[in-house]
DNA sequence: ATTATCTATAGATCTATAGATAATGC
DNA sequence: ATTATCTATAGATCTATAGATAATGC
């Protein structure tokens, strides 16, 4: 797919220092915590104080950066499960379900983007969950499983939705997310114009295994 | 209801600088910029610096205080629109639509709530908004109108979604709010198990006028 | 030889407070 | 006389960069 032509030592260690940099960040981003300076950033990252200018201008440039880097990893978790699931109503419903289950499985990456405030949402409308929700919503409208006459406006609510969900589960950590997370996608199913017999059938199905999709971050 | 007692001119002084300095704060949160220094703080609400340290003990605290305000505020225009209202249904209907005309009519609070992120939805449960609309989900359920079993976790999806509606008014200026606003609303309600004919009715009523119910903010 | 990281630091900025000034209370 | 605001500033902190060190390329 893309491009990757073997990167050298250099380039890794480049890489390697950008990531610390960058996985600091969503620490910090995940406690709230963003006024701190670039010292205490590259402190945390075990990183150089001068290599933060090699890689970002500012510290608003890394924060950004860092939430964009969530949105993917995200995005690449979902994609595992769902490569090979066909019928779209089902990819949704299952990367839903999935999506609440991911606040247990990845609460740092989650807080990230609770904090971030709600234009994850329509910033990178051609990037990370945006084009792959828009479509499945596309295909099971164009399928008759769903009516959705606005996509967009559907993603809003369905996005908003999620977070919802997300920040429930984050501020209630005794629950068992996985029936809470079920009983909320059947609403969501209903807010998207799917029966309750449909509703009922596409959340009652097995989740599928994660595959393979894309090489591995590196740590 | 509060024992208000005959505020001094002291005191009123004292607001007036509070005030000053929680607007200064809405409009650099709602413009996202949250690590700008005191003096700037200060500059912007026309205060002398030290004038700070009289009313917060930190940007943070500042902060913090300035989002709680716009809820109150928020929640205070609600009610002076709803107060006389009935049927809970009827509420929470009205309560919803008027949220999502609230990003025309103030764009600067609702910005300020889309950058707070998520936690908004928690932090506070018996303050703000929240207690409202759990009381009218709770009346609307009992009543038979909705099906709701679980209050808060539909509280998080209506609030999520509101959120969501917000942003994407914001990012969309030049959509008419009301129709978009009202079909949200629909949607939602069935989320809530409202039928399709309730959400009908429900949605197509009059808005309720707005009606003095509290002393209006000093500016 | 090249490239990235790390260390050290000058200059800028920022915070918290002390003391002066202005407004209000009685 | 009391209380809040404003002005000025010392000390702390923070940023951006220059130069030294370490790792990799060829």
């Amino acid at each position: 797919m893309t491009e990757a032509k073997a990167p050298s030592r250099l380039d890794q260690r480049k890489a390697r220092t950008r990531a610390a940099l960058i996985s600091a960040a969503q620490t910090l981003l995940a406690e709230g915590r963003t006024s701190v300076s670039i010292q205490e950033i590259t402190d945390a990252a075990d990183v150089g104080f001068g290599s933060f200018y090699n890689h970002f201008e500012s510290k608003e440039a890394l924060f950004e950066a860092a939430i964009q880097d969530t949105l993917e990893v995200y995005g690449e978790f979902l994609d595992s499960f769902v490569a090979s699931v066909e019928d779209p109503a089902e990819v949704f419903t299952a990367s839903f379900r999935l999506s609440g289950r991911l606040q247990r499985l990845m609460p740092e990456h989650v807080r990230v983007m609770l904090n971030a405030g709600m234009h994850v949402l329509t910033d990178n409308p051609d990037r990370g969950l945006a084009p792959r929700a828009r479509h499945d919503l596309q295909a099971a409208h164009d399928a008759g499983r769903m009516d959705v006459p606005n996509i967009d406006l559907a993603l809003m609510a369905v996005g908003g939705a999620l977070l919802g969900l997300l920040q429930y589960l984050e501020a209630n950590p005794e629950l068992d997310d996985a029936p809470v997370t079920d009983e909320f996608t059947r609403r969501v199913l209903s807010m998207l114009g799917v029966s309750n017999d449909d509703a009922e059938d596409l959340v009652g199905r097995p989740l599928p295994e994660a595959e393979l999709v894309t090489e591995v971050h590196a740590l």
